[in-house]
DNA sequence: CACGTTCTTGAACAGGCGTTAAATCCAAGG
DNA sequence: CCTTGGATTTAACGCCTGTTCAAGAACGTG
């Protein structure tokens, strides 16, 4: 029986390229737009290449969203852990092109089931280190959990980094910019008066 | 020169279950799958006459945002008028048809300049209400706008909504009810805590 | 009833879609 | 050098798309 053959060492760049142009497309025309062939043009293959690496296209958009996650749950785990989780956390949240292809990704779960699946895991995933953390940080912080619990905490670090972001890159006139900056200063009023 | 004869009593009427007809596939199936022949299905009629109506898709997609977004800034402004403008803006921020769409709507607009130009002129249009009454009213609140500035009360409000709604919705298990439930109980110490 | 407008349809165009099957290319192994 | 098998392409399938055009139906008015 021979050896099994490894695949050539353009492959698995080619898997990275085709995830690449998918994003891209994304981000620039929308979830909408990403098709086998928009992909193959884009990375100067033809459509059915994309197939052979991904089978369908909800294998692709969940390759999309797995590579992103993966990190980002990482990502997530070390600055929960850092010595200023929050200043990390609120970085990470509001990092523009995450955010951008986040709106994307939720609108296209929303009607790709093998998406929303993972979407879900995901997102259950961080908000429970995002909770586990909170339960023993606020304290340190000096806010109140009565007032502002947990998960009241981690909707509102997503939520107006959401908001804010995706209104300044689209360009939306809503005082985003002055509201990120606000954020900024908040964060770092409560990492310089945290007791610990 | 005749006189201009009105349209059919029931044309209005025709375009109004057009618009139904739009929300409700963007919202079970997602902005892609609305087109021409998809919701004139769903109205019983044929797709040039959808057409007739909005003659693109485009002009559909700015309709459906515009009927939204007309009856949303009379509310809003009301809300704010009223005597509990936190809990009425509140109230509003977190339908959950509303947001859902929204989600849909935004995303949308991300490449259909058309639709993104409106919705842009609307967020502008109800962040500048927004701001312009919080300036008079955090005080009364008891609410120090050094820290917590109208441009980022506003996105707070907005992203808290968004993201807890969001998840609920989609059935994301992010302990957003939890979240939902806090926002009310802040909303509600506020209110009550209001000095005027 | 006849006219003119409004509303509605049937048919068609050119193009894009996801996906499959078969054929071809090409590098490495024996 | 020739076989093997992964990588890639060509061709094709049936289907859906936005939109236009010309023809027809339905209706209010004179």
């Amino acid at each position: 029986m021979a050896e099994a053959r490894r695949p050539r060492a353009a492959s698995e760049e080619k898997r990275r390229r085709i995830l690449d142009a998918t994003e891209e497309i994304m981000l620039k025309e929308g979830y909408a737009a990403v098709s086998s062939r928009s992909v193959a043009t884009a990375v100067g293959i033809q459509a059915p290449l994309v197939h052979y690496y991904f089978s369908t296209l909800d294998d692709l958009f969940v390759a999309v969203l797995e590579r992103r996650a993966g990190r980002n749950v990482e990502r997530m785990a070390a600055a929960l852990l850092s010595t200023a989780p929050l200043r990390a956390w609120w970085q990470l949240a509001s990092d523009r092109r995450g955010t951008a292809l986040f709106v994307e990704l939720l609108a296209a779960a929303n009607h790709r089931p093998a998406l929303k699946a993972e979407v879900g895991a995901i997102a259950r995933e961080i908000r429970r280190m995002q909770l586990e953390v909170l339960e023993s940080v606020l304290e340190e912080y000096g806010i109140d959990a009565e007032v502002f619990p947990p998960a009241l905490v981690a909707a509102a670090m997503q939520g107006v980094a959401f908001s804010a972001v995706q209104d300044s890159v689209a360009g939306y006139d809503t005082a985003a910019d002055e509201a990120l900056a606000a954020m900024d200063r908040l964060i770092d009023r409560l990492e310089a008066g945290r007791s610990n």
